[in-house]
DNA sequence: GCCAACGTTGGC
DNA sequence: GCCAACGTTGGC
């Protein structure tokens, strides 16, 4: 079992719309970063993700998911209509992935970046070490401790 | 809205 | 294959 925290902007698709979907599932579309597309590949199913909610008032960890399908060819990168449509990509060959994550939980109150930040525990996060990464592992240790402190 | 960080593109 | 220019992400 491994972890993971994926990136949203929730004004596009937040924790709380993903609990919306039907089943609470949803394809985790539009990927567009190699290094992001490689740990998607990793991912198993039952595998844990922090819903991470990005460019608006209070960047954090706003709740949990699970995969819930490994990695499969994006749909929306052969797709003129869509936004994440990718005109180099090739279905006999594609280029992107997307795995489906199912809603485990919104919390009440996101876990702040700024307190992410500011916890030695939490010093090698890669969420706080770099920014500009959508998808990335989380280490049990983190995990553990996130959940155990912050909710 | 600014801008730093950093990934991608493309000329050479 | 180098690297400058460019585009995007995302915190602030």
């Amino acid at each position: 079992m491994q972890y993971w925290l994926m990136k949203t902007e929730p004004d596009t698709f937040s924790v709380e719309d993903l609990r919306r979907c039907p089943e609470s599932v949803s394809m985790w579309e539009g990927v567009r970063n190699y290094q992001a597309r490689n740990f998607m590949k990793d991912m198993k199913v039952g595998d844990l993700v922090m819903i991470y909610h990005s460019s608006c008032p209070v960047p954090g960890i706003a709740g949990y998911a699970e995969v819930c399908r490994e990695a499969y060819p994006d749909p929306t990168a052969f797709d003129p209509e869509s936004p994440y449509y990718d005109p180099k990509s090739d279905s006999d060959k594609p280029r992107w992935f997307c795995v489906d994550v199912k809603w485990q939980k919104s919390l009440d109150d996101v876990i702040p970046l700024s307190r992410l930040k500011s916890d030695p525990a939490l010093a090698e996060m890669v969420v706080v070490k770099r920014g500009r990464l959508s998808v990335m592992p989380v280490t049990s240790d983190e995990w553990d401790h996130i959940t155990s402190h912050f909710g």
